[in-house]
DNA sequence: TTTATTTGTCTATTTATCTAGACAACTAGA
DNA sequence: TCTAGTTGTCTAGATAAATAGACAAATAAA
């Protein structure tokens, strides 16, 4: 018997989605891939069966279940997509067993002076000028994040120009002259998302994302590039990598 | 000018609630350490002054915001506490700048045959049995994360006992000749919070939690310690550091 | 003291969410 | 074909959230 609370601020319908979806990742239903039905889903989260076939209709639009009248509700989407992040974090790379192939769409770039925090994150003078791209990415042809990026715009002044030519950062970094680079840290934080990133992600109102806050460096630890990106939480989650591999 | 959305399940004081939250650490209000007045905060988001009321009494209920009538509301806590992972992640280790003084509650404790997820990331047959903990975690004071770790029940038998004796995890690994261990690999996704972490974090419906998923190795690479944590969002960002440590 | 600005409290009304029940439409199996 | 079990749709009413306005109480500065 799963509790909900009211006067929370959340209704009732979007606790039991969450309820519902966190079951699903766990397995709850694996035996027939079905949901209960709307009854006793009602008698399980102790509310009207109205307000369970709410929270069904909010995990239908995301494509978590699907609802077949006079049958019942399939579970369509079981797992989140696996996103590595390591010392040799890459966009474009592809690792076997995880997430598939991922592009990127460059939404804008500018060549602007960097505000306080991308000069400190960079290493350079206040206020020095830095090439800033905002990009949407996709992985298996889903929409999983969105990300801001800043490169020295001294060294790297052509940067946005060369995005086009290239495709991918490691490439451009390449033409640069930067044979390998690394990731140095990483910073993550979860959030409400924000008005952009509902936005760029079609996500709906009150879903969450996993924000990073990441440094790159080249082979001297010189950074050379500071990103802010935001995941969808509920399509991705980040697999670290401190060094050595054991995992299956 | 700020969005809320409308018919979103998360109503709107919460949406503002969370909007002010994010604004607060991104230092948006660090001038005079205050928020605007409720009127103006009312017109931001174009909402009744008495929406924006609610939004402040619970951010006041969370510690964020401190308010005196005829005076204003003023910032009382303004950053997510930073908890560092990486190759060397410990528990009891403080770090300069970072998080202060941790200590660690246990709730229970069990000797039980692993489940199946538990046995594969421990590399152990099928149903050998493991020893579970379950821990509630405060640093600075405050309630950070709860965690169930799982460990060899044959290499480790009396790890529970040892960890009364001992306290900390380090110590135990000492007792059983394990001088040094490393973070192989952490997995991390963000969800609402379960009715469990709720309760053990103390926090409010509709809250977010970072959920990690950890194995720690001895240094043949062998697996000694699995487990699951849940850190309350809204008080901690993890900070990853993949080996060469450059940020500030 | 006066004034402008702030938060606190109260009443009333509108809008959104949740509950309750009845019955239709569809499916699968007896 | 019949029946039990499922989802779909409608009406009505109760409860909670949000709006609107008026005025009190506290503060700070003129």
């Amino acid at each position: 018997m799963d509790n909900v609370e009211r006067r929370s601020g959340i209704s009732l319908w979007r606790q039991i989605a969450d309820q519902i979806r966190i079951a699903i990742s766990n397995g709850e239903f694996d035996g027939n891939n079905m949901l209960p039905g709307e009854i006793a889903l009602a008698k399980r989260f102790s509310v009207n069966r109205h307000t369970v076939r709410s929270a069904i209709a909010s995990l239908t639009q995301e494509g978590v279940v699907r609802v077949e009248q006079g049958r019942g509700t399939f579970i369509e989407r079981r797992e989140r997509l696996q996103y590595p992040i390591g010392r040799r974090t890459r966009f474009s790379e592809g690792l076997a067993g995880k997430i598939g192939p991922r592009d990127r769409h460059l939404k804008n770039h500018t060549l602007q002076p960097a505000p306080a925090f991308v000069s400190t994150a960079l290493q350079l003078a206040p206020g020095a000028p830095v090439v800033q791209l905002e990009t949407v990415n996709t992985a298996d042809d889903q929409l999983v994040s969105r990300a801001i990026s800043w490169f020295d715009g001294e060294r790297f002044s052509d940067f946005a120009d060369r995005y086009v030519e290239y495709g991918s950062i490691t490439a451009i970094f390449k033409s640069y002259g930067i044979d390998d680079y690394i990731r140095v840290s990483t910073r993550i934080s979860a959030h409400h998302a924000d008005s952009t990133t509902l936005e760029d992600l079609q996500l709906s109102p009150g879903a969450i994302m996993l924000r990073t806050e990441a440094i790159n460096a080249d082979m001297n630890g010189r950074p050379v590039e500071y990103s802010h990106s935001y995941f969808a939480a509920d399509r991705i989650e980040l697999d670290i990598d401190h060094g050595t591999a054991l995992r299956a």
